[in-house]
DNA sequence: TCAAGGTAAATTGTCGACAATCGGCGCGCC
DNA sequence: GGCGCGCCGATTGTCGACAATTTACCTTGA
């Protein structure tokens, strides 16, 4: 169930758009284009070797996830995404992780419970061999509230935050470079919300993850009302 | 701000997809076309009156809706959503608008309260008069709602309720002929919530939307097992 | 008679060309 | 000299035709 944890690419899609869709969400997720970048047609059908008819298809498409602005007649350019905006999605995956984590607890098989320590025991492994973590706490982070998720079993649930939401957030950590807030408190409170999933404590769970992802949510305030203060440039230029 | 509370008609929209997209999306909502049938593109473009190119995009923006179902070289055809998908999406509203009840509280300003009040006597004033209800009460509903949402004033949560769970709740039940569930309960716990949200109790107003919604669900989930155990023809075919 | 294979029609995916609209530039007028 | 107007280039929106894939039907054989 990891393979690529957050679909992205897949190499024999069915149709052409499919394909450039895939490959368009990593350049922009990955950050091969800068936010703000404006994205001519015609250079993108060259890039990607297919005709304007497919691409526009795969440009509604990343629009429509919000990875994309566009302006009729004007052009689309990518997604420029304010500390506001990321500030808003966290309460947002407050309320909607905050079900997955009750949803889960009712609902996950003792396989995937055990799944999940598995992971957790693989992360604190990986967090004492290598202190200064990096790529792997951001994609372990991920991939942890990425298998809560799955584990709600609700489809529309799923679709939301995986389809809708996930993929901004992976965007913002490449683009601001941002090394995950708490690293070793992170990893403790994963801990006990896994705890009151194998507890079958739907309820608790559900508090676990909110205060979780709501104390992500301050600490990117606070490091926002900082940031005003002293405005500095935004994006990965502070050796 | 009530100005055709959810778009649909945008009579003179920039562009022909657009307004394509509009009239298409009335099309299903409504009814016009039942879940299930197969759309095909040459149809629907001598239906409009418009090409296939701006058709495709309007099918594909109305798949990423969730209207649409599509299957690549196949066809697209009505989305016929089953009723454990409402109860799954009624999860999703039920953490998303519990949410937004909260913000609501924090961040409506008086004027947009006030407005609030006047909606509820409104509502209070057609119960009266029209004991039977059917339309206002189910548009009326949608408007206490929406206008909540629009209250959180959190622009991420207002795009998801109102451009991904809306027009699929909107749809089901014009599909269903849903009446109402539960018209003067719905209306009590309503007046509840604004008073939550005048005191500025964000906690309060969350735990009442929730519970609100949840005891939507939970008269669907109860009627859900009774169309099990006495299958009945599932759409309006009932004198 | 039924199953399996192939073929043909219909539908969707893709492409290149044409038309409409917007932003930038220079000219003229105040 | 500054401001407004109109033209021009460039980009996006739209269209019709061609190519690829699927489905359904028909034929053929066991």
């Amino acid at each position: 169930m990891s393979e690529s944890a957050l679909d992205s690419s897949a190499s024999d899609s069915r149709t052409l758009a499919d394909r450039v869709v895939a490959r368009l969400q990593d350049d922009i997720v990955l950050g091969v284009f800068k936010p703000g970048t404006k994205l001519g047609e015609a250079e993108l059908a060259a890039r990607y070797g297919v005709s304007r008819g497919p691409l526009r298809e795969a440009i509604r498409r990343l629009e429509s996830r919000k990875l994309l602005e566009r302006i009729p007649h004007v052009g689309t350019r990518v997604a420029s995404l304010k500390a506001t905006d990321l500030i808003e999605i966290y309460r947002v995956r407050e309320a909607l992780e905050g079900m997955a984590a009750r949803l889960a607890a009712e609902h996950m098989s003792d396989a995937e419970v055990a799944g999940l320590w598995e992971l957790l025991a693989l992360h604190e492994q990986q967090q004492d061999l290598q202190e200064d973590i990096a790529y792997y706490q951001r994609a372990g982070d991920l991939d942890f509230h990425y298998r809560i998720i799955q584990g709600s079993h609700n489809g529309a649930l799923i679709d939301l935050l995986l389809g809708e939401i996930y993929h901004r957030v992976r965007m913002f950590r490449y683009q601001f470079s941002m090394t995950p807030n708490r690293p070793k408190k992170a990893l403790a409170e994963h801990r006990r919300i896994v705890e009151a999933i194998e507890a079958r404590d739907g309820e608790m769970a559900e508090l676990l993850m909110r205060r979780h992802i709501s104390r992500a949510r301050e600490y990117l305030e606070a490091q926002q009302r900082q940031d005003l203060s002293a405005p500095q440039p935004p994006l990965s230029e502070r050796t």
